[in-house]
This record gives structure tokens, sequence and C-alpha cells, in this order.
DNA sequence: CCTTGACCATGTAGTGGCTACAAGGTTTTT
DNA sequence: AAAAACCTTGTAGCCACTACATGGTCAAGG
């Protein structure tokens, strides 16, 4: 298998495996006589495996430590067990504030109507007023460049 | 107003506003005589819209653009329109897939009870046969790397 | 045989939105 | 006078890619 065919079973960019090698997240396959990279049954499971789990919005960290806890079947899951519940944490956390943020860009919307010039939009006025007063999701209890919301993207 | 103090005012942190400062976002206040930049209520006003723009996770190209709206009042509000329109559209489709996410990880945390190694984890075998299988968030229609399953964070 | 085009290799730099230094100058507090 | 808290600039790092640039390799068609 060269690398585009690997990438094409998997639905990965071959530029992304290439990377994943050079960052230790999938091993450097065996080389054919003229350099191309050739890779195994093995390398496909492991890389549909990767893939599956950023799919689960891991980061490629939590992947590492998966894909290590694979490679040794007598460590306790104790490991498995938690990474699974910070990762859910974390995307729940995000779902939150995700959805707060969605009702507000709905308000939002409804503020323009027609046509009309800047100076009159309801959103941008509604923006700049929200900015300024307390009753706003980046003003109230959140602290400095609060994670929780800000980090969001 | 020293940078601190406007940090402080509009909860940013100051290599943040700098930041702003560099890529064209906050124009370049005066500087005192011994080179602090000195800020008033116009840079506070812009400073603090800029944040609820980001907590409501408008790219920091959009919120560029509102800016240049503001600054042009004349202009024709067609464009605050459709750029709202677009960031939430993009936000309810984070939120379907994130929620679809948090479905899976859900399921897949119900997969361990106590104690064990890996090699018996349901968790880790649960991840693995769905790499493997076809009814999996990650290979079923979606392209490859397709943003709306993959640029979730 | 030669060209075209698709593939592969390496390395480097860019993306977004910060964040974290390092190395120095200034001001305020103790 | 010394220590701390601020400010300045510049550079490099984070994540997970993505996009080149430059060149080597290979199969099909003319
Ligand atoms: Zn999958
Ligand atoms: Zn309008
Ligand atoms: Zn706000
Ligand atoms: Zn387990």
């Amino acid at each position: 298998m060269r690398i585009g065919e690997l990438g094409q079973a998997t639905c990965v960019d071959p530029e992304t495996i290439r990377y994943y090698e050079r960052i230790g997240l999938l091993p450097a396959p065996v080389r054919r006589a003229n350099g191309y990279r050739a890779y195994g049954l093995a390398h496909l499971e492991r890389l549909a495996f990767i893939r599956h789990c950023r799919a689960l919005d891991m980061p490629l960290a939590d992947v590492q430590r998966l894909l290590h806890l694979l490679d040794h079947p007598l460590d306790d899951c104790l490991d498995v067990d938690r990474l699974i519940n910070t990762h859910l944490a974390h995307v729940q956390g995000r779902l939150q504030s995700l959805q707060a943020l969605a009702r507000q860009l709905e308000q939002l919307r409804g503020r323009c109507h027609g046509r009309h010039t800047t100076a009159e939009c309801g959103i941008l006025h509604e923006l700049v007023a929200a900015a300024q007063g307390e009753g706003c999701v980046c003003h109230d209890g959140s602290a400095p460049n609060s994670p929780e919301v800000i980090e969001i993207s």
C-alpha cells in the first residue's frame, strides 16, 4: 500500500499521514526500493483508529495515549476511563456555551429587517450596546479570557 | 489609560491587545513620553466590541468587517445580515456535530466498568471496532477530512 | 523514445488566535 | 535603595493541519 492508497482507504490526506508520522503518532513504515512508503494492514487499522478518535474530537495527545494503551494490553484501563470522561466533560462544556451562543445569534438575526444603512442597523446597535452592557455573555462572571466562553473555536 | 488598565476594563490580556494592534484590528494609540501606550474611551469601546464578538465565536476577520461597517455608517447593512446568518449557520452546524459526538462519548463511557486490563476494556474494544466498522461518524457519507466532522475544535 | 500526468519524496512556511518567554526600560511601593 | 509591578520590543511556541516549492518515479499514450 502506498501512501495515497492508505489515504483513500482511511479518508486521511497523505500530507496528514506524513504529519502523523513526523510527530510519532503513526510508526514509520518500511520503504520500497524507490523510497516510497509501504504500508500494511496494521497501519491501516491504526490510522483508522486515529481518524475515528479525531472524529470524536479528541486531541492528538489523547489519541497518542490511547494508542499506547492499545500497545500495552496489560496496563490498567483506569486511564482510558478517565480520559474519556474528561473528554466528554470538555465536549459537554462546549456544547453548553455553543447553545448559549446560538441563542444570542438568533436574537441578533431578528434585529435586521430589510435594507438600510449600517448606522440604522439593529444588529450593529445591539452588538455595540451589548458590548457595553452588563448582562452580556462575555462580561458576567467569567474570568478574563475565560476558556469556557472564549476558547470555543 | 495604560494597556494594563484597558486590559482589566475589558477582560482582555494586554498581550492580546498588542496582538490586535499588530494585526490591525485595534488602531495604534498615541504614546506617552516614556513610550507607554495611552488609550482613550474610543479604544475601550472598540475593544469591548471585539471581545463581545469573540465571545460570540466570530473569527477576527468577521469582527474586522463589522468594525469597518461601524466606521462607515452609510454603507448598506446587507453585509451585516449576511455575516450574522453565515456565522449562525456555522455555529448550528457545529452544534449538531458536537451533539452527535457527545452521544457517542456517552455510549462509550458506559463500556468500562471497574478495573481491568486495557486488553479487556470495553471502551478500547468499542473504539477499535468502530474505527473498522461502517456505521461510524467518520466513515459514512463524509468527504475526506470533512470539515463538518473533523474541524470541530 | 518521449512526453504527459499522476503519484511520491523532502523541507519549509503559513493558518488562527493567541500565549509564553527573553531582555530590557520605567514607575510605584516598601 | 531595593523590590515589585508595570511597560517596551521581538521572537518562538501551541494545535492540527495545509500549502507550497523542488525534485524524483512510474505507467499510459502517441
Ligand atoms: Zn470512524
Ligand atoms: Zn441591518
Ligand atoms: Zn460582551
Ligand atoms: Zn476499561
